[in-house]
DNA sequence: TAACAACCTACCAAATTAGTAGGGAATAAT
DNA sequence: ATTATTCCCTACTAATTTGGTAGGTTGTTA
C-alpha cells in the first residue's frame, strides 16, 4: 500500500499539474484546496523539487510548479520518490535492490514469480502519468 | 513491498508444497531447513492454518500440512493472509477495502489509475500458484 | 526594510514490524 | 497413567516507520 505521505503527494502534483504553464502555486492554496495538513505538505513538496520534479520560488508571487509537463512525469517515478520500491522483494527492485539473505536468486522460485509481478505492474505504473489522473478525474 | 513475515510464509509454504502428500511436516524442521527464527515460524504457520490453507497434527508424527494441493493455493491468497491489502490504495482494495476521506471515488482520476495497477498485478497474483514457485526454482 | 513564502532542523506520538518468553493443551507411545 | 512430543495461546518487547508539529532561517519582492 501507500502510505498517506504518498497519497498527499499525488493529490499536491495533480492540483499542480492542473495548473501547469500559470505560475507559482502557494504549498498554503495547495493545502487548503486538497485539505493537506500544511507543514507535513512542505516537506512532501520539498521532497519532490529534491527530486527535479518540482521548481520554487521564494517571496511575494512565488510558490511551487511543476519542473516538466504532467505528460512527462510518471506514476512510477512520484512512488519511487516518496514510497520507495515498487516491487515486492528487495531482490527484484530496479531501483532500490537488495539482496536477500539465503536466498539463490538464480533459482529462487518465488523471486521469478515476483519479477513477473514487478513488470505487469511497471507496465501501467510507468506508462500512466499525472496528466492521466486528470484526465481520468471526469 | 511484502513484510519480512510474508517472505518466510513463501518460504514456508514452499517447502509443505515440495512435501505435499508426505504427511505433516515439523515446525523445527521447517524453521532450521529454511532458517526461519522457530517462535516466530509457529505464529505464522499458525495464522496460515486459521486461514483455512494448512492442517495440523499434534504429538508424535505431528506437524503442518497444506490442506489443499499447491496447485489451488494463489500468491494472491497468502499475501492477503499475511501481508493484507495487495492494492495500492484502500480505496481500490477488493479484500481490504476502505473509503477514502475528501474523494469523490466516481471523480479520482487516481483511484482509476491505481484500479488499472490492480488489475494488472492481480491478473498475476491469482493465477501465480505455489506449485509455480517450486516449478520456478530449478 | 517590511512582507512574504519557501527552507531547514529538530522533535514527537502512534502504529507497525519483527521478533521473544513461557507456559498450556492435545496426541501418541510406553 | 505417565511421559514425551508437538502444536497452541497470551503476552511482552525493541526497533523502525509513519504521520505529523514547532519554530526559526533564508531568500525575494515591493
Amino acid at each position: 500500500m501507500l502510505s498517506k505521505k504518498t497519497q498527499y503527494a499525488f493529490r499536491a502534483l495533480s492540483y499542480l499539474a492542473e495548473n501547469y504553464g500559470k505560475g507559482p502555486v502557494l504549498i498554503s492554496s495547495i493545502s487548503s484546496e486538497k485539505k493537506i495538513p500544511l507543514k507535513f505538505l512542505e516537506n512532501i513538496l520539498n521532497e519532490l523539487k529534491k527530486a527535479d520534479l518540482l521548481e520554487s520560488k521564494k517571496g511575494k508571487g512565488g510558490g511551487y510548479s511543476l519542473r516538466i509537463s504532467p505528460r512527462k512525469i510518471s506514476l512510477a517515478t512520484v512512488i519511487r520518490v516518496i514510497n520507495g520500491p515498487i516491487a515486492l522483494l528487495p531482490c527484484v527492485s530496479l531501483n532500490f535492490y537488495e539482496k536477500c539473505a539465503d536466498c539463490n536468486e538464480e533459482h529462487c522460485g518465488l523471486r521469478k514469480m515476483m519479477t513477473i509481478t514487478r513488470d505487469a505492474t511497471l507496465k501501467i505504473l510507468e506508462k500512466k502519468t499525472l496528466n492521466d489522473i486528470i484526465l481520468a478525474a471526469v
